[in-house]
DNA sequence: AAGTCGGGGGC
DNA sequence: GCCCCAGACTT
């Protein structure tokens, strides 16, 4: 016995959980601010903060996004200092820049008009096979497939997908499953909202509502709750970051960061070994399988300022640099002592 | 195919 | 504590 069974639906029977789903999705859809007047450029925006972040951590960076960069050209003629203030604590930087990449390449090359085919959103920076799928469909209303975490739940359980959904294999199962519940002309935004939003609100992760599911006759799981089945993750590691404050006639020196992880973002200048003396301030932050314990410690100014590090005034260094979480709220709370 | 991303919420 | 999240990218 195959234990791997995917059970896609026939064309009829898709054409049924789809007025299902679109019936359900009116009366039990959600009012978000990208939903209201999906320009292209609102969508562009709000897929880039939602990728790997929940949608009530977006809203408020959405709205502050689009007040300072209403429009493609906005955002591509803006110094990309200004770009990463509006971004910082959403965390993954590369998104930001990429975004503001992907913002240049529409201005530049498709007169700032982006493209509905999800065959060129793709090649823009920082679009994948998702992102490309939901603008063509959140933005265009075209009938393409979008599988993002919430879809991959909700397939994974319709057709009981026994692969790992993070598998190459268990990707295009969902892929090819996704495909085959699309509309055919149009009216993709709703059936993807739909389906995306089914997984949000009734199909989650954990305690699924199945006795309230539109399409619970159409599913063909028996224990929802297991799938859908992922790679095992690695154990977390544990590292010490420690920093300095250092402050010389009401200023305070900060570093800038290089490189992809978060380059062009400020923190307190590293410091290489640990001072013999208790730290001012003291945090515990995670991020992927890590978790860092940063010390912040007071030290002396000595000589001057390296070539990647700046002395910011102390009333104004919150408004006027861009930080990570952390070191922001070891800024926050060191300046109100 | 596996590892990385430096945020945050929820239980 | 661990898992999850409107994933994409590099190696």
């Amino acid at each position: 016995m195959n234990p791997v069974s995917d059970v896609l639906p026939s064309n009829s029977e898709a054409q049924v959980i789809r007025a299902k789903l679109h019936a359900w999705f009116l009366s039990h859809g959600r009012d978000l601010p990208w939903r209201r007047l999906p320009s292209p450029y609102a969508v562009l925006v709000s897929e880039f903060m939602l990728q790997q972040t929940q949608v009530a951590t977006v809203i408020p960076y959405f709205e502050r996004w689009m007040l300072r960069f209403p429009t493609v050209e906005a955002l591509a003629n803006a110094a990309e200092s200004d770009v990463l203030q509006h971004w910082q604590g959403l965390g993954y930087y590369s998104r930001a820049r990429n975004l503001h990449a992907a913002a240049k390449v529409v201005v530049a090359q498709f007169g700032a008009e982006l493209p509905s085919d999800p065959a060129l959103l793709i090649k823009l920076p920082g679009v994948g096979a998702y992102t490309a799928g939901a603008i063509a469909s959140f933005a265009f209303d075209r009938p393409a497939a979008a599988v993002d975490a919430n879809i991959a739940r909700v397939l994974a359980r319709l057709g009981d997908l026994r692969l790992a959904v993070d598998s190459t294999a268990g990707a295009a199962a969902l892929w090819e499953h996704a495909r085959g519940l699309l509309p055919e002309v149009s009216g993709g935004r709703e059936h993807t909202s739909a389906l995306m939003e089914l997984g949000a609100l009734v199909c989650t992760s954990k305690r699924p509502q199945c006795l309230v599911c539109p399409i619970h006759e159409h599913c063909h799981t028996r224990e929802p709750e297991t799938l859908p089945f992922k790679a095992p993750r690695k154990g977390s590691v544990r590292l010490d970051e420690d920093a300095a404050w250092i402050v010389k006639n009401g200023a305070l020196l900060l570093e800038q960061q290089t490189g992809r992880r978060a380059g062009g973002l400020w923190k307190l200048p590293p410091l290489q070994t640990r001072p013999d003396t208790e730290p001012v301030f003291q945090t515990v932050y995670p991020f992927t399988h890590h978790r860092i314990t940063l010390r912040v410690f007071e030290e002396n100014p000595i000589g001057s300022a390296a070539p990647n590090q700046r002395w910011f005034p102390l009333p104004e260094v919150l408004e006027g640099a861009a930080l990570t979480a952390p070191h922001r709220r070891a800024l926050e709370s060191l300046l109100a002592r």
